[in-house]
DNA sequence: TGACAAACTTACTACTTAGTAAGTAAAATC
DNA sequence: GATTTTACTTACTAAGTAGTAAGTTTGTCA
């Protein structure tokens, strides 16, 4: 008998991997026992239904980013600072074997998968867009950034294209992914 | 016997709705035949693989496109013109039943689809680009559009954001898109 | 030391998936 | 009018899917 949690956590580890790898219906509980060298029931024991695993990776994405943006690490950053520490995440995911954000994945299946997904995906991307948002007025107010408009819907904007060139750049690469990015900064430049 | 060219029309049209409605995983031989009431070996009749099926609805979409902006139609607009037609492609999609961009959710599913289909998505997007970037061009040439940078930036940026908007909008609501086509609209204002 | 519970495996079910081979009815062509 | 071609249906196959029930091993704790 193995630690619970490492199995547990392992196992969440490699669905979010594979959520935004392949998509929700491009990954099966096969795939995952394969890869852990286990049998399928393994994983119906931790997680009972697909619509279980998929939660649990999405709540646990969400709580990871609260903690994030509450950690002084994050809050105590000036507001450029805090959104190329936004963008870094995004980065991050293009270099881990191209994955997308998981919020873009599931959306693109949104009528293809459980409900019970789709209510936190919806969390998860309200409060994405609440902290851009908020980054964005702070940084407007200080005068570092400067955008015509209001905050939301620039923080709307620069979220749905972080997560569109992410999907880009699988079919045109990575460079296509940072040429978005680097233009959604100089459309912000004072 | 009824005749080909509205069978395999017909079966293009709903493979082309179940692809930006569901995604490719998401739909099956099944879904379509039912639909169609006929059986699922019909469609292999006319599409041997699903792969074969996808591609031929990519292959359209392009031959769609390309003859749009090779029409007088679009070709003679102003680039404001140009830009709002182009904007008014994706509000349609999002009018009906909430699809989403072809290339969007192919890409999403990107690493679970056949290569063949990734081939015929990335000419698809390249094109699309192409063409956006021209128009930008031409816009800021004529001084309607302002921006700074390069236009292909521009164009992959505002590309980017519609496709992550119609995703967005899944989960948010229809308001949440128009909002970033309205702040994508502002961030070129003179 | 014995009961219990955690973390599995074995062995399965019912269903869906893409895909095929052989047959059929009707339309088009010679 | 006979033959061929088109557009199917019938009837499958092999593989993969989520999910379950019952048994097994192993560590924990009273």
């Amino acid at each position: 008998m193995v630690k619970i949690e490492n199995s547990k956590r392992t196992i969440l580890n490699l669905a979010e991997s594979l959520l935004q790898d392949k998509g929700f219906n491009g990954f099966s509980y096969a795939h995952i026992a394969a890869e852990l060298g286990v049998k399928n029931a393994a994983i119906h024991y931790h997680f009972p239904s697909k619509e279980d695993l998929g939660r649990a990776v999405i709540q646990r994405y969400r709580d990871r980013f609260k903690l994030w943006i509450n950690n002084t690490r994050v809050k105590d950053l000036s507001p450029q600072e805090k959104l190329d520490w936004f963008f870094s995440i995004y980065t991050d995911m293009r270099s881990d074997k191209g994955k997308v954000c998981l919020v873009g994945s599931m959306e693109a299946e949104f009528n293809s998968i459980p409900e019970g997904l789709q209510a936190e995906v919806e969390g998860l991307h309200k409060e994405l867009l609440k902290w851009l948002e908020a980054t964005l007025s702070e940084g407007r107010e200080t005068g570092v950034f400067k955008f015509n408009g209001e905050p939301a819907n620039k923080a709307a904007l620069i979220l749905s294209s972080v997560q569109g060139a992410l999907q880009m750049a699988r079919a045109l690469g990575t460079k296509k992914f940072r040429d978005v990015v680097e233009q959604a900064k100089l459309d912000l430049l004072v």
